[in-house]
DNA sequence: ACCTGAACACCGTTCAAGT
DNA sequence: ACCTGAACACCGTTCAAGT
């Protein structure tokens, strides 16, 4: 984890160059292959484990990275009330993660330490402190919400099979009311009827409506 | 998705046994492979073929399974109050998934369609339609707290590495605790303060916690 | 310290062939 | 219709060797 020195040879590579090689192809192919990683990078298979022990710490570290690129938006602009703060927030994190969907899917797949994750969850914790919860329930809040965030955009990518960029929210949303709309009224008569509700799960407006609901109940 | 007829030769397999093998492959190995379950079952690799298209629809056809095994608890007597129905139902899903933690860590990978889950939501469309809601809300919040039921049940079993069953909750908690302990003060002032309170973030505590200001912000 | 070549023990999937 | 044997094109990882 700290930052040891790595005085000798080194030359053409580094972690970064790796991590950025495996979001690449994870947004080109689909898969996260350490042969993958090294070919793009021009390397031996086995060059990659000078870097990293191996294959599930290559995806800790591409998760951590996507976790903590900054936030430069309305998150930290302290005069906005602490609601509209974590909305900024919430609604940052699904664009940038959503923005690699096949990476997005390996979220919840490391355990979620790591600094940035911490960072993460300073932030949290000094906004709803900030609003007046007491440090335990802001903890307890933290989490909900980083289940809820996290929960939510996994389950919408996971929604679509193919590799690459996602759809257009719209087209995706019409696909899914395709589906729902061939639920048998007969055996599921409530789900049937809410076929135009559901499909729109994956879109921006019940994220937000989530998190809403969410946020009443921590006042 | 029906069910064909399959009225040739059939002689030892049918798809439930090759389900049952997928889950004892992750019960005691932590991964899935198709030469895996056909070893377990006797046959050669590819006859698995015969059954299920692809891997990926083996995972869907497992999750499908383990998503839908009936619950016969409190959540089906209706005399109780629909806050209760609604624990029970979330304390029974976590249970049932959290028994086979590497299987439940494939929950999230698969689109969420499949009749099973269509009858989870129906059943969750019932009581809150029960409890009050216009159909649409209570058609987005089943959604919400499938995201929270699935993402904290996700996020649990990732905590944990190693294949096999969990170890017991005090002793996952008492591990994470060391982690967080090691978290610097100077530079995560808050997280460093929370961490008793963060190492007990996948225990039922907290869990209950969180359904609980969830269903607060529905009401 | 970093990288390579070669190898090991696996994968998922396809194809032709048998019954 | 169901299963097998053999093969294809891959994997992650290790080891000995080079610089």
């Amino acid at each position: 984890m700290a930052t040891r020195g790595r005085p000798g040879p080194r030359r053409t590579l580094s972690e970064d160059e790796l991590l950025a090689a495996a979001l690449e192809l994870l947004d080109s192919e689909g898969q996260l292959s350490i042969r993958g990683i090294a070919a793009k990078v021009g390397v031996a298979p086995n060059a990659v484990y000078t870097y990293f022990p191996d294959k599930s710490a290559v995806i800790r570290a591409l998760v951590e990275k996507l976790l903590g690129e900054s936030d430069t938006g309305a998150f930290t602009d302290e005069t906005k009330p602490w609601r509209d703060r974590i909305e900024a927030l919430a609604l940052g994190v699904r664009e940038r993660l959503v923005a690699h969907p096949s990476a997005a899917g390996l979220l919840m797949s490391a355990p979620m330490d790591g600094p940035r994750t911490t960072a993460l969850n300073e932030r949290l914790l000094d906004v709803l402190i900030g609003a007046g919860l007491d440090p335990a329930d802001a903890a307890r809040a933290t989490y909900l919400l980083i289940v809820y965030v996290l929960g939510a955009i996994a389950l919408e990518v996971a929604d679509e099979t193919d590799p690459g960029p996602l759809p257009p929210e719209e087209d995706r949303i019409t696909r899914r009311r395709a589906t729902f709309d061939q639920i048998p009224a007969e055996i599921f008569p409530r789900s049937a009827a809410a076929a135009p509700t559901m499909a729109r799960f994956i879109s921006t407006d019940q994220y937000l409506w989530g998190l809403r609901r969410l946020l009443d109940g921590l006042e």
